[in-house]
RNA sequence: GUGGGAUUAGCUCAGUUGGUUAGAGCACUGGUUUGUGGUGCCGGGGGUCGCGGGUUCGAAUCCCGUAUCCCACCCCA
């Protein structure tokens, strides 16, 4: 037998009913907002993920499924989503327009990672990108829009909140960063000391306790901000709390895409399991020019829809359309003509094979149909159908012009 | 990529120190001789016990390899 590969999981049943529910969940929400639907392909140039998300990152460093196209051209399937939208907009020539430009999307990332629950090789996202808006209002919107997407499914969680600052205070932070590391190189672990080349900033997020109870004499970002960045990040505080979203800093969060500045953010559920991010995103005023665009302001994020799924409270499905069947084979005809013709306007299905009451009544519960059809005997007889309201528990006999 | 656990019917799982035709519940399906469901009764189909080797008179059971899932690390949505 042919399985799907590792990590690639099919979407049916009702987990495709979960799937759809969000989607359009999601998607009224982000429309509220007045964002407008991209969609950009699945393959990409290497080259694009290489300079947005970076090289030092995990993603980018290890886990692409990356490859040689029949025409030479160096091609992987997408990781993350934002990439793709920032190449669009500049494609497009929307940084030389100007002005405000909103989005969102969804679809499938690929990751060539160690599959886990919530962690997969082909996962969906859900996410916005917001370009030509400095203000930090709209970060405070896009968390918003988080935590009201969230509210919808019935979703509890914990907003974790960082600044990363900017390029007037970043790189100054870094270098007083990789100084005290360098200070302490002795008893970091393995990974830190190659962090400490690649992405300084990662060490904080280390998961090695001693690297951890080294870290906490570190120089804190969230103190090194610049008048800018502090200002800004305050603001977002008191927006927050204005508008009833809770939140905790956490001064470790480091988002693990390179082209992060100022606001970042992840959404964190603690009933999942170890993969417990469920949603993410951050500022990203450099990207734009970073992919030859002119210098735009952005802010955006991602939903992983998976891992969402495991906690989405899903609406009590109600009743809905018709079943209708034959009690005697000789009405079969007539039961099939009636539901085509039903069908022009109502939920129908049918049964080919003549039962009895009692197994139609079974048949039609288990389609979780409002109303039980029957024709049987008298019915052909007369002209008329029997319907029964499956939910009032009522029956009536209706003639069959009536129906 | 590293370490640990699991894999038996469509699903959830039993299977006693290796010993005849591998079981249950649910689901599916048929009947229940007068036309009333989601909660009656009786029956039926469905498994080369993940896959490949090995040990043995004999393997679902023991050993090795391999695949997949789960857990932790790593990382992230």
């Amino acid at each position: 037998m042919i399985k799907s590969l590792r990590g690639m999981n099919d979407i049916l049943s009702e987990d495709y009913e979960r799937f759809t529910y969000f989607i359009n969940l999601a998607t009224k929400v982000a429309q509220n907002y007045g964002f407008h639907f991209i969609e950009t392909p699945l393959l990409e140039e290497t080259a694009l993920f290489k300079r947005s998300v970076g090289e030092s990152s995990d993603i980018v460093g290890k886990e692409m499924y990356q490859f040689i196209d029949k025409g030479e051209n160096d091609v992987c399937l997408r990781p993350e989503g934002t990439a793709g939208v920032v190449r669009a907009f500049v494609q497009k020539k929307l940084d030389k327009a100007g002005g405000i430009h909103r989005y969102f999307y969804h679809g499938s990332m690929f990751r060539y990672e160690r599959p886990q629950k919530g962690r997969l090789r082909q996962f969906h996202q859900f996410g916005v990108e917001s370009f030509g808006v400095d203000s930090v209002y709209e970060d405070a919107t896009m968390i918003m829009m988080v935590a009201d997407i969230l509210k919808k499914c019935g979703i509890g969680y914990r907003l974790q909140l960082n600044s990363l600052g900017d390029q007037n205070c970043m790189p100054q932070y870094r270098d007083s960063l990789v100084t005290y590391i360098e200070s302490v190189e002795d008893e970091i672990c393995e990974d830190c000391q190659r962090r400490k080349t690649t992405n300084p900033i990662r060490v904080l997020d280390c998961k090695n306790t001693h690297c951890q109870s080294l870290y906490e004499k570190a120089p804190k970002l969230i103190n090194s901000l610049c008048g800018a960045c502090e200002e800004d990040f305050t603001k977002l505080k008191t927006i927050l709390t204005d508008n009833g979203v809770e939140f905790e800093i956490d001064t470790n969060l480091v988002r693990g895409l390179d082209y992060y500045s100022k606001t970042a953010f992840e959404f964190v559920s603690d009933n999942i399991g170890s993969q417990s991010a469920i949603a993410g995103g951050g500022r990203y005023d450099r990207l734009v020019e970073f992919l030859d665009g002119r210098p735009t302001p952005a802010v955006g994020f991602a939903m992983g829809i998976e891992r969402l799924m495991e906690l989405i409270v899903m609406p009590k499905v109600k009743r809905e359309g018709y079943y209708i069947g034959a009690m005697d084979s000789d009405a079969v005809d007539l039961v099939v003509k009636l539901t085509q013709d039903k069908r022009a306007t109502e939920k129908v299905v049918c049964d080919y094979k003549a039962k009895n009451l009692k197994k139609h009544l079974n048949a039609a519960d288990k389609v979780n149909a409002k109303y039980c059809c029957v024709i049987g005997e008298n019915e052909k007889k007369d002209g008329t159908i029997w319907v029964k309201d499956l939910e009032a528990k009522s029956e009536e006999v209706i003639l069959l012009k009536d129906f």
